[in-house]
DNA sequence: CGATCTACCTCGCATTAAGAGGTAGTGAGA
DNA sequence: TCTCACTACCTCTTAATGCGAGGTAGATCG
């Protein structure tokens, strides 16, 4: 019974802010936004299909993406996300929330008693 | 229906963490870690009873804390908690899980295609 | 014709933060 | 005295979510 990796729980929370991070710059389908995740993180995330589409289904429910279907000369057919005004003021919102989260962390562990 | 604030979410997984660092310089009890994590973080984080207590007992059940009772000349009796070797380890886990996963993100929100 | 890759999806499990509730001791004020 | 507030511990239930496993399907190549 082996302790869950303590990645795999530092890890919640954030599939938002990286899902609508790589979306700021160019549309994406799903399986895109993963490999781009992984390009961009170094190698540090590779978010699972089993959390990164429940995501998106999610993130599109709020009105922060939109998607649409589109064919593709080879493969299944993709379904491509956009981000929208909403999804950029939620963005706005998940990097202030993570600087401020961040910040309280390395203040924490810094070092004892520090004003 | 209002979503969890993201902070409920992003601290999931940083209690260990940020317990250990509180105990690595000092002994302490329980209720007296939450008020030092409430300090050091600058108010950012203020863990609740629900579940400071209960990572408190998984941490001592792992080998990574030791505690003992202690009378209070006022008011009820405490628990005071210090770090063992494994505990100290352990702190040197999350500090670099930490380091590595701030890291995955701040380069992956920094901007696009950066090698 | 099977294997492999792309590309989407869902279900169930495990982890964990938080709120609500409970037990007690102490001391201050009506 | 009685009540309230604060300290200090605890546990139970709920909600959120990452992940693995499983499923469907089209395309391509040996």
């Amino acid at each position: 019974m082996r302790r869950p990796s303590i990645r795999t729980q530092l890890l919640k929370g954030t599939t938002p802010l990286l899902v609508l991070t790589v979306l700021r710059d160019s549309e994406l389908y799903g399986y895109e936004i993963a490999q781009r995740i992984r390009e961009r993180s170094g190698g540090a995330f590779a978010p699972s299909e089993g959390s990164l589409y429940p995501a998106l289904h999610a993130l599109e429910a709020e009105g922060a993406l939109q998607a649409d279907w589109r064919e593709s000369d080879k493969g299944p057919k993709r379904r491509y996300y956009r981000i929208t005004g909403k999804g950029g003021a939620l963005l706005a919102e998940h990097e202030a929330e993570w600087a401020s989260f961040a910040r309280g962390v390395a203040r924490t562990v810094a070092g004892p008693t520090n004003a």
